[in-house]
DNA sequence: TTGAAAGCGCTAACAA
DNA sequence: TTGTTAGCGCTTTCAA
């Protein structure tokens, strides 16, 4: 170590101690004098430990425990370019599926060093816009976003900041980035398949908004085409669409029911809208399944509580968050391409469907 | 500007596009340069856009549009001492309430240019340090804990690093860090003087696990308390302890009834053990609030929904996300002490009770 | 109002 | 294996 070196030093921690008083926070500088190395040893041992003696790695970490060295994580980020975070951009946390996907991607993140960043769209494309901005301002090191449908400024930020990215939930052929998600389409097309075999005619749909939402036009989707495919009368009054919450699923009966000749089976986009359905049904005194089947999509925790059990569509969350994550990691810790993968989403037959009366 | 500044920066650049030619990011500089001003005023244009000319702004604004710039938040949060974002350490995602705190929580912060870092404890205090440590670490400007039951290193992490946190869901007189909660324990005191004036002797408890966690601690607690207040008998087979599940409900019903002299009226942790208990009774035939009444905590937009309508207490969890996120946000602003709020936990009272049999 | 220049705390060539 | 040193891209005095 030079003179020049060494006074430099002390010149910076002495004005660091003077003005920053009440705060002393230890920099590796602090550390690789304490520990009589330089910066670039203790630099080492907290990154690549196996490449520093054992001698003077014991030294610098005892150092660093001893001063309560945090490093910082922003002038690690600059210096590296990279910042060990991961950016999620989801449309609402308030929907039990999406807590779940976002609880099992952080947990895969935070076991291996990463910490998540996450921000709520509240399905509102331009604002999603300034949320995938402002996380790859924040350095990013990838992005998780929801469905395929956004608007063409986030593409643009994507590609331009070659940020790796990958969308869930939904499923495409050449999606422009890598797709970890189910077919939403042909899960509702095998639920019209059971309610037809079942002998019902009039089916109609409690979708969710399909508006700017490739999932739930995409659940609609498998509906229409399949009752088509079976030459039942699929017309927009059998269908209607609604956002998130048991009183829409109430509603969304009432007003399928409102026509003549109203469905005998009722398709619904996510399992808070069946369950509307259901208690909807029930004060009207309609029974279920006898008066009404019902299916709903997503199998919340509840749903097989619930008497009878609701049928619906076991949407696999957890696992997509998992394998997002871990995509990601491998990604970025050897440049494996992120290859896209279609999960099942199995059919779970339970109580609320029968032949209709 | 003088020669040799223009040398640097051109020789800087020009290697920038050599080396990193595939993603070539606009820095400061490159924005200085092409507007004809210096990095500062650049950095003024984004910061304090008042402290520049109209003309230099305008002119600044056009070239940061016109190459896509993004400002790189690692080399600001070193060069600021901010980093514009805001730690949430919360025990799980997986329960509708706290998601709901958090998405309210992260709402407030984005509205402000912040960004919300999240990570998940899964209800460990060991596991919680690393996380603290980790977001302090990530430069978060302030951090938002669960509760006020922490690991020792957690209060000196924060202490050491002078980073503002706040402590939500509880209340405490006098705590360590400023809390943003409601009284968990005059809630569940209100639940049994209601029960009580309504004739139930026999009054159990499935509770959370109260280890490590002050709030369902303080739950039980007034159970404990006003039932001895009115001198009625409140032995530990009374109480069960149950994790998060509907299932756990279920089972806590059924240790609860296994005894002789079952309770006529149970108090639950929270809403989805209440809903447990419901499932459970009603399998077992037992009808609510005829035989039983129940009552849960949290208020889940479901339970007004269920048959007969869950009486319960109402925790204003959006209002805490967001009062904590605007009390963070103007700490951070103006100095603004963080004081300490308690919030409302209105009871329900819906359908779930009833004098008993 | 604007510019020059010194860092913020760390990593990563490059040298030794 | 270890040290030297030049930045990473920005903010912020200090001068002008």
């Amino acid at each position: 170590m030079t003179a020049a070196g060494r006074t430099g030093i002390s010149a910076r921690r002495a004005r660091r101690r003077r003005h920053n008083h009440p705060v002393f926070k230890p920099t590796v500088e602090d550390i690789a004098v304490a520990a009589g190395v330089s910066t670039a040893t203790v630099s080492r041992v907290l990154n690549k430990p196996d490449s520093v003696s054992q001698f003077l790695r014991d030294k610098v970490r005892a150092e660093v425990t001893r001063l309560g060295y945090l490093p910082s994580g922003a002038a690690r980020a600059l210096a590296s370019n990279r910042s060990h975070t991961a950016g999620a951009v989801i449309p609402t946390l308030n929907n039990a599926i999406f807590a779940t996907a976002v609880a099992a991607f952080e947990a895969a993140l935070t076991n291996n060093g990463y910490t998540m960043l996450v921000t709520v769209s509240s399905y509102d494309h331009i604002h999603e816009i300034a949320h995938v901005r402002r996380l790859i301002e924040r350095g990013v090191d990838a992005l998780m976003l929801v469905g395929l449908d956004h608007h063409d400024d986030v593409w643009r930020l994507i590609e331009s900041s070659k940020c790796p990215a990958v969308a869930i939930w939904g499923h495409q052929d050449n999606p422009p980035i890598p797709c970890l998600g189910f077919d939403n389409a042909a899960a509702t097309c095998g639920v019209v398949d059971h309610l037809v075999g079942l002998g019902h005619r009039r089916v109609g749909m409690v979708a969710g908004v399909t508006e700017g939402n490739d999932r739930a036009r995409a659940r609609r989707q498998g509906v229409e085409e399949t009752l088509r495919r079976h030459g039942l009368v699929c017309t927009s009054r059998r269908f209607v669409e609604k956002p998130y919450s048991h009183q829409d699923g109430r509603d969304g009966l009432s007003e399928l029911l409102a026509h003549g000749e109203p469905p005998t089976a009722i398709v619904c986009g996510n399992d808070v809208l069946a369950m509307g359905v259901m208690f909807e049904a029930r004060d009207r005194g309609l029974s279920i399944p006898g008066d009404l089947s019902v299916v709903g999509f997503d199998n919340l925790p509840i749903t097989e509580h619930l008497s009878p059990a609701l049928t619906t569509i076991d949407v696999p969350s957890a696992a997509i968050g998992t394998a997002t994550a871990e995509a990601i990691l491998h990604h970025l810790a050897d440049g494996t391409p992120i290859a896209s993968r279609v999960f099942p989403a199995p059919f779970l037959l339970r109580q609320t469907t029968a032949a209709p009366a």
